[in-house]
DNA sequence: GCTTGATACCTCGTGATACGATGTATTCCA
DNA sequence: TGGAATACATCGTATCACGAGGTATCAAGC
């Protein structure tokens, strides 16, 4: 997939990621995978971004020996994701005046 | 609009807009405005960086003594929207992920 | 015991890029 | 005479995705 049009998506995939259920950072891009790759560095940037915006707090868990760092969804997570939603109106409307063959007549 | 959302928008609409007449940046800029804003330093990257993947030609005219630059969309420039038209289809999949209140049963 | 691969975290540097600020020059209208 | 509007352009900055590399544990196979 174009590397751009990504952008402005992988944020809102991670916090949709852990909206259901509190996951960590390994689990999130095996879960993501079918939809969107990416890759670890990507990731972890991403967590650090949106933790510090506050749409995410974390919680550190010893499990079998190795260190996991949970990660839970705020408001301000949920509403990002909302937002979101409202901007595909406009998205949708780019994309319809870039498909259509024909600018005036037929759809 | 988020911000991150335009790339990968952004070359499209201005190949869009090129598509079925040639234009000139002040124009496309105009054209543009309903669908998607971009500021002059943002269309002439754009341009330049279309131009340089030849996926459009450029075409010097004087007008009422100033000078506008015609820009032509090549073959590369419509497939490039061809491929964009591809690549939609993924990034539903990805909305639909991220849209749909419950991941496993009702839509 | 040793290696390999999976799990799980992290940092650093780089390249791409959108855009504000700024500059030049002309035409048109009040 | 002055300020929009038209029309082009460059520079610097901030944001960001990602490859490359690093640390450490655990399970499985030889």
């Amino acid at each position: 997939m174009d590397n751009q049009l990504k952008r402005g998506l992988l944020d809102v995939c991670v916090l949709a990621a852990i909206l259901d259920e509190d996951s960590y950072g390994y689990k999130i891009i095996k879960d993501l995978k079918p939809y969107i790759e990416l890759s670890e560095s990507t990731l972890y940037t991403i967590l650090k971004r949106l933790e510090s915006a506050q749409m995410l707090t974390v919680r550190s868990v010893e499990h079998d020996g190795r260190l996991r760092k949970y990660y839970h969804i705020t408001d301000a997570g949920v509403r990002r994701i909302e937002d979101f939603k409202e901007d595909w109106k406009e998205i949708m409307t780019v994309y319809q005046f870039v498909t259509k063959e024909d600018h005036q007549n037929h759809e």
